[in-house]
DNA sequence: CACGGGAAGTTTATCGGTAAAACGCGGAGC
DNA sequence: GCTCCGCGTTTTACCGATAAACTTCCCGTG
């Protein structure tokens, strides 16, 4: 391995000052600068990021935790924060959580081991930190939960998102309008807030909202959704409008509607939340909530990066603006 | 921060002492590492990672660079690729290097800069590397291109795969069976080995492989997909059978065959590839090439993990099995 | 009783950078 | 002619861990 002091000897002068061409200091003059810089160019050298971490305690590293690489909504996110990241200088390395408390804790610990300078933590089970050292580590909340107010947090525009999904429905002359979703309605999570946005806007209405109109799901993969359909079919509760909790959900739904031989949108009209690729291509393509994925990865990385400057700032929520796209499944009769 | 220093004068003993703990070393009596575990705990420390790097040389890091995060059959084949390595003692840091050339080189000097013990890079434009420097670093290709031998190489089965699928095809009755695929012909890469297989069953079996059943898009999305279905239908060539180069591409096609009124597997069958999660619930589901992710990702993870010992062993290709799942898009008339 | 050998710990010398202080030197000011 | 200044550069002193060499001390053996 190439060193500063080979790159040093190379060009005739002492190594501290390649590290301060290396870094674009100022006092180094303009012939010296070239000989360095020729220098670095014909010994292939770089720096040593381990060594300057050593020394600065900066890595220039932010993490990304996710739930699960392999959700579909996520690939969008992790796309954006990794460009912002790049724009301010910052590298991004992503970490896989499991969508567990565990598995997110686990995060946070390897995140301050491998030294990431900050980490975005996009949790969905996890309420808590145990560790009081974890404090003031420069950690932003998106998506799912806040740790009440004791970190930066990115929401999704859960209420609103569902809350204009339902209504939209409804618009549409839907009358019997189910919510299906899975994991828990226990405490303040994705799933009650998108579930309390359906029952606000049925109410406005004055439409049922009966528990039978409620669907709780094992977990919110597609397979899960296709089952749901079979269970909406034989509920015999005349429902005519379906709020699914995540597009995810939505076109296993879809799928399964196609199989129980219902029409969407004739029989049934259907609303999903994420707007993930797939939803435009679906047959039928899919009415969705979409929240504005760039602006919550720029605002990510905006906060931590401000965060890793300022670790003791007050802390902010903001809730990500979005859209509802209407496609087919939700066309009028 | 609190240092090995520190830990050792809390336990009573020497900084050497405790790093023999932290890292199970042998030759350390039972009272002493549990003095020495006792004080890790009481003061909160964790091991400086760059410190230890500096000194070993080893981050125990994998990259793994993909063009693309948001690429659907991605998530799939990092989710495992996480897994093993966890399984090994290795972190992966996920990397997204464009689909370009330009960008898969700068993910190779990003990982070297960032001191990634190797890496996992699954390039689709890249064929050679400039730096002469990097000829011998732990580098492992996943999935198109090789570099003529050069690195180890876990290939998908591309011209087997097309190979199964258009025969399946022809087997269900189809003689006019299109490809649509994006990308060049030129040279060896994915789209030149997947369209050959093509070629081969066609020729197998005696049926047109006509230039005009050849469909080139500007690039592998859903929306070229979707685009293709339009040129297809106007073509007035009588297709009745589709090989699609990837799952994306054939489902944009699908939803732009609905577009046009033509049924799915009723007028035309399609097979696509990669067998990513949407292509079970679509409508129709997807007949489709499925490689065996989870033995590329094992595959490629332990040929990295082997080079990182054994810089200059011989390397090695590897091509991936594969099963052809049969859905609805290609039922028998 | 002297001696070889291993187990348990400690010391020493680095790994490759960087902040901060020290240095050398030519020119401005009086 | 002497002091002072500031620019460009070098020196010094770490950052926190670890491999390798070294010290103790204890035990078994001939």
């Amino acid at each position: 391995m190439v060193t500063m002091e080979d790159v040093a000897r190379l060009a005739g002068v002492s190594k501290m000052t390649v590290s301060n061409v290396v870094n674009n200091r100022a006092g180094v003059s303009e012939p010296v600068r070239r000989r360095v810089l020729e220098a670095i160019r014909r010994s292939g050298y770089r720096v040593n990021v381990s060594a300057r971490t050593l020394k600065s305690g900066r890595t220039g590293v932010i993490g990304l935790a996710v739930p699960d690489v392999e959700a579909a909504y996520f690939g969008h996110l992790a796309s954006h924060v990794i460009a912002e990241a790049r724009r301010r200088g910052f590298h991004v390395a992503i970490e896989e959580s499991g969508a567990n408390a565990g598995g997110e804790a686990d995060a946070v610990t390897r995140s301050r081991t491998l030294q990431f300078d900050g980490l975005i933590l996009s949790a969905v089970a996890l309420d808590r930190l145990e560790e009081p050292a974890d404090a003031h580590y420069p950690l932003v909340m998106l998506g799912e939960q806040d740790f009440g107010g004791r970190f930066d947090h990115v929401a999704m525009p859960n209420e609103e998102g569902t809350h204009a999904a339902t209504a939209h429905l409804a618009d549409q002359g839907c009358r019997r309008i189910a919510i299906v979703t899975g994991g828990s309605l226990e405490g303040v999570n994705m799933v009650s807030r998108r579930y309390r946005g359906y029952r606000a806007a049925l109410a406005e209405r004055g439409l049922d909202a009966d528990p039978p109109l409620l669907f709780v799901l094992d977990d919110m993969s597609m397979e899960a959704g296709r089952a749901a359909a079979d269970r909406l079919a034989d509920s015999g509760l005349g429902v005519d409008g379906v709020v699914a909790v995540t597009d995810t959900v939505a076109l296993g739904l879809l799928r399964g509607l196609a199989d129980r031989g219902l029409r969407v949108p004739g029989d049934v009209r259907v609303a999903g939340f994420d707007d993930v690729p797939p939803a435009a291509y679906a047959v039928p393509s899919l009415t969705t909530v979409a929240p504005d994925h760039r602006w919550m990865a720029a605002k990510a990385v905006e906060l931590v990066v401000r965060r890793i400057a300022a670790p003791l700032r007050p802390t902010g929520r903001y809730v990500a603006p979005f859209q509802l796209v209407v496609r087919e499944s939700s066309a009028a009769g």
